[in-house]
DNA sequence: CTGAAAGCGCTTACAG
DNA sequence: CTGAAAGCGCTTACAG
């Protein structure tokens, strides 16, 4: 392999000159430059980027955590995610705990190993926020509330809920059903911004006196469970005449209706919540609450920025100052006074544990061929 | 940052002996390994793995080149390659030509710079083969030729192009339309093997008088372009009596004759080439070709292991004997031996430029509601 | 403007 | 079994 040194020795000069023409700064003679790029291209030189890696401390990789991308809303969410952070220069590392055994700790530990700069959590995770604020290193959580001082980036469920008992509400329905995750979760002091959807959903319509079902959908990393989820819809609830559900599910609800010779939307609306591309797919265009995706994952990537920094100015800041262990703390300091910067940016709300707000961002509500 | 020196002070050893602790390597005394351990945890040290990755020259972090996970088929892929390499203790870097302006490029760039051990190539490029064979670092293509020496893996297409053409000929078809990429690629000296079902289909209903006609679908990173495809596919051949296509245009075109009362499987057959979940989640349950995406990512998986071994092995070699600049071109040679090796244990054929055969995964017909 | 030196945090021969 | 030393390939103060 062909190094600095070896460029040097070809172009006779010093490796700090070939480091500053490399890098392209400082101040280097045209006469030396002309030199050293001679000498690289002549030996067909390519910087090794570990050595600065190490030297920085950053790798300009970001992990992102998934269940899995082979559920279109973690592919959709991955795929925008990536653009994103490649426009700010950073390479994305895929992290889908479905495919490995120690599940997120495996990726949670590259963060601490400094293989990645950063971490997107977008999966589930059963660890209590202690463990995420024990971390110490850049962390931003979608659509969950990890711990105090971790940003959180989450779509307007609430406003998703509205919107869609609006359109049950207004249209007639009698009998909804929701599905969804483990209801169990609900009880978890909101950590999941999802949630909300469905108790407002089931708020309203309670209010206007309509029959509202939850019904539990398999995993999302098992996809193929949703099917028998909607079969189950039908022989449980004959009557039901609305069915709200990811786009997956309400995907295989609508197949089956079909298959039951139920018609859509005349005696059956559906309605998707997510709007990925599966939506656009099913038999029909299916009626979708839209999450904003390209705004979603600005708003990721753009948190991560400020934690990226965040941790990086303590740490000079600690440099400067004194060198003892205790000056540890100043980070996670730093990192939350560049959360809190960030929600009045974005919302002005307190921000305690329980109804930590984080950035959100607006749904869309779009019309398709399963709604009347 | 707490690092070795640290806890080789605290426990009153040598940076060497926190390594072999750290390690497991080498001979430590019990008391020593104690100590060092005690150290550790009182320091809450976490090895710093960049510095590892200098010194070994090696991330553990192979790139996976698509068009866009957005695209079913690419996420399929890139769900199970992880799982594969991840299975390998490989970590997988994302990275997606739609996404960043300079295409393939960039990550062969991060490849030489030596952020990553190896790419898998399973995005479509203009580069000639002298590039890729150029670059001599371990490189695996998926469903292309990229040139001799780089070893590929592909799919069955020639049995899935007969599975096809024995459904519709079975089954008294008269006018098939097959979607597919640009038709310009079929010339280039068949460097996609995607191509041969393609030509397999047309050469048998060919041979049994049924008509076929071709439509070129739209970009893969641009899926919505795919619905003008259906509706050209009724507008331009108001007979067709079967469409075939991958999994995104079958879903869609399924979507446009349910608009047109055109009856499904009735009057026209269609049969989704790839068979990922979205062959599920469409109107009807799709007649599919399944690629075997477990196998092929696990041939892919293979084929990396021992390209990283060849690419390896010459380099100790290297140091073993002259450390002369001509001593490169042996990296290439080892690399090519070791593919022709694995085309051994795989498919034992010549291996040339215009028909080179790589590892064949086969495919499987699973029929659905879309097929007589 | 240029070069010698120290160092990023770890690993690995090599003496003892 | 343990430690001092050199080194992975580059960057960055710091003298000149």
């Amino acid at each position: 392999m062909v190094g600095m040194r070896d460029v040097a020795k070809q172009a006779g000069v010093s490796v700090s000159t070939v480091s500053l023409v490399v890098n392209n700064a400082g101040y280097v003679s045209d006469d030396m430059r002309a030199r050293v790029e001679a000498a690289m291209h002549q030996l067909n030189y390519i910087p090794n980027e570990l050595a600065r890696n190490l030297y920085r401390n950053r790798t300009n990789t970001i992990g992102i955590i998934v269940p899995t991308i082979l559920h279109p809303f973690f592919a959709t969410l991955t795929a925008h995610m990536q653009r994103e952070l490649a426009k700010r220069g950073l390479k994305t590392m895929l992290c889908s705990t479905a495919d490995v055994a120690t599940g997120e700790s495996e990726y949670v530990n590259m963060l601490q190993r400094h293989m990645m700069d950063g971490i997107i959590m977008a999966a589930h995770t059963e660890h209590q926020p202690d463990y995420w604020t024990s971390i110490r290193r850049p962390i931003v959580a979608f659509d969950r509330i990890l711990g105090t001082g971790i940003p959180a980036v989450h779509s307007d469920h609430e406003a998703g809920g509205r919107m869609i008992a609006r359109q049950l509400i207004d249209s007639g329905v009698r009998h909804a059903v929701l599905v969804g995750g483990p209801r169990s979760q609900f009880t978890q002091s909101m950590t999941f911004p999802t949630v909300r959807y469905h108790l407002t959903v089931e708020h309203m319509l309670a209010g206007a006196g309509i029959a509202c079902d939850y019904v539990e959908a398999g995993s999302v990393t098992d996809v193929v469970a949703h099917e028998a989820t909607a079969t189950a819809i039908f022989e449980r609830y004959p009557d039901v005449d609305a069915i709200i559900g990811s786009d997956v599910v309400a995907s295989v609800a609508l197949q089956e209706a079909g298959r039951r010779g139920i018609a859509v939307p005349g005696d059956l609306q559906i309605i998707a919540y997510d709007g990925t591309l599966a939506a656009d797919l099913a038999g029909k265009k299916l009626t979708v609450v839209r999450q904003d995706f390209p705004a979603i994952a600005a708003a990721l990537a753009e948190q991560m920025d400020q934690q990226i920094e965040a941790f990086d100015t303590s740490k000079r800041e600690r440099r400067g100052e004194s060198a003892d262990s205790s000056a540890d703390s100043s980070v996670v300091a730093d990192a939350a006074t560049s959360v809190d910067a960030a929600d009045q940016a974005g919302k002005a709300e307190p921000a305690n544990r329980s109804a930590e707000p984080g950035v959100v961002i607006p749904v869309t509500f779009i019309p398709g061929e399963t709604t009347r």
